[in-house]
DNA sequence: TCCGTCTTAGTTAACGATAACAAATCGGGA
DNA sequence: TCCCGATTTGTTATCGTTAACTAAGACGGA
């Protein structure tokens, strides 16, 4: 077992090194002026007593933490997966880590964890989405670091946004529908008191068929986000028995869009023969369903690189006012449709 | 915009309050005696302020981080994902937060990671996998800290284990398509020399054949780890071409599994009428999938659950020796086998 | 030889909280 | 009234690193 004694300090290894402690501090630095042989000394006596670097210490002098928090609404889920990965793979080069928490979809619980992550000194911090409680509001705006809003476009955003237009990308796909003649269109979504996207695309829905003078009623709410699989084929099920004539359906997610054609398979529903299912996320599921499910493509991973490129730019001070960076979502078109 | 002034601190909030500092550090904890009436001074002055508690430098003094470390292979894994949740909903009562962190199923990478998290000074580490490098193994060895070691059980673990045979897992899969008269059955994975658990559920799939006296040569490897829906569905078009005649095929994880199943979909090829597929996981997919897929499920969430409990007893002093805690997979047969 | 510049290393004093100890205040029973 | 214990508050020193400054050599050109 290792030895028990209090874990040695940069002091420690100075002595042993016979370099003075600033010293120890410049060698574990990559670019400070030590001489080769020193360094290879005082890395060598850090060796020899199993030393390993205090960032807490290092963090409170010199003011930095090399923290990026990062909130998602959850971290069962791909497409914000993918996010957190185009960020840390920006970041890491830099050697900035990703303080990451996730708020299950509530705003409350994104309110405890900005507070949690603010305490923690980050040099910046990207959340999800456009809406926040008001005392997350001010704590973000308080705070003194780079702030980002990520996979929305803010009516009012706190600092930086890298986002797209959830309503407006529904719209697309309405208009698609519409133009190949279909009317009879539903939504399937979820609860929408808590995921503020999904109610965005809902709202999107509504707006572009009343916009098209069309019925824009179908509207299945099951459960709360973030809505599954499983919560899909529920609500395709019931769709099916009270609105049996609908001849489209736009689900929030491709996970709901997914089950809701497993349903129709089961009731043996031909899609796209006698119903059209369209998911958003462009999961790996959509590409290789059979059939293959027509979607929208927000480029996750994208948004993540962009506000990891966004959060280097503003921390070298090559940025220095808000940036408004909006993602176009891609329309993808498949078997599930037509 | 706010004040850039540099930033309040508890002597800022003391002076306001007319309060010592030890006043105010003792109103920011929970359980400590201030008067009614001097904290809620405190408090109202702190916001006044708007001071926010700097844990960097509390952590330092009180030797506490209230961080707990955790490495995953992937953070795009809703397997994985289950098991940060159950950790992470252990822990958060207490205050613990969780520093996540994906290693891209590279041992380097997890050895750079582990190397970065310990010099954070987390209470814990929990790390996925019984495999690392040397020097990996010896800096948590030398932690001072738990370890535990999640998703396997590791021949010589470092400290504690909450985990699993994965081997065993897919013995028993392979024991019941036995059982039921099949002997062509084949396995799907991906490379093996990053994915240990893969590795060893596939080591645990020949092994087991040849114990049943069977050929356990029929055995696809397609692509890097994580192995996706597409990959299965390639891996099963190389089977289909290769060796027609095989009558079931275990896949090691329900995305290629379901990746399989769409291919067989594509070519006519009936499932489980000609073929029987299954995966490895329990992923929300396979219970929903047409036809529904036979798994494991490795109760993942149950990992992280259990082993933010065992974090807890080491903490508070009521566990002192290494704990194996094995979690018994359960096999459970759906419609794409029989 | 001298002086200025460059490189390398040392000294001192923080960063902002809190552990450990000390002191003041309060209340109630004898 | 006095004293004792419980409660609340204050004082001092410190956690381990590093910013800022200083100093000692090394080196080259005039």
């Amino acid at each position: 077992m290792a030895p028990s004694r209090k874990s040695p300090t940069m002091a420690d290894v100075a002595r042993l090194a016979g370099v003075s402690p600033m010293t120890v501090s410049r060698a574990f630095k990559t670019d400070s002026s030590v001489s080769d042989a020193t360094r290879d000394a005082i890395l060598k006596a850090a060796d020899d007593l199993g030393y390993v670097f205090d960032s807490t210490a290092s963090n409170l002098r010199s003011q930095k933490t090399d923290f990026i928090a990062v909130t998602i609404p959850s971290i069962n889920n791909a497409n914000f997966a993918e996010t957190v990965r185009g960020l840390s793979e920006g970041l890491r080069p830099r050697g900035l880590q990703i303080l990451l928490g996730y708020t299950d979809y509530d705003m409350a619980e994104e309110e405890r964890l900005i507070e949690q992550f603010l305490r923690r000194r980050p040099e910046a911090i990207v959340v999800t989405g456009g809406r926040h409680t008001p005392r997350a509001r001010r704590m973000l705006e308080n705070a003194g670091i780079p702030v980002i809003e990520t996979w929305d476009l803010p009516q009012d955003p706190i600092g930086h946004v890298v986002g797209f237009s959830n309503a407006d990308a529904v719209r697309g796909m309405v208009d698609h529908f519409v133009a190949k003649g279909l009317t009879r269109i539903a939504f399937i979504g979820g609860d929408t008191s808590r995921d503020t996207r999904g109610a965005d695309r809902r709202t999107g829905f509504v707006a572009s068929m009343q916009a098209q003078g069309l019925d824009a009623t179908r509207l299945i709410a099951v459960g709360a986000p973030p809505i599954s699989m499983r919560e899909g084929a529920m609500a395709m099920g019931r769709l099916l028995d009270t609105m049996p004539d609908t001849e489209a359906v736009i689900c929030v997610s491709d996970l709901s869009a997914f089950g809701a054609v497993t349903e129709c398979q089961r009731r043996g529903v031909e899609v796209p023969g006698r119903l059209w299912i369209a998911g958003f996320g462009d999961y790996e599921i959509a590409g290789i369903a059979v059939p293959a499910l027509t979607t929208i493509n927000p480029f996750p991973r994208d948004i993540g690189a962009r506000a990891a490129q966004l959060i280097l730019d503003v921390l070298d001070g090559r940025q220095d006012t808000p940036a408004l960076i909006a993602i176009a979502p891609e329309l993808l078109i498949r078997q599930s449709t037509g």
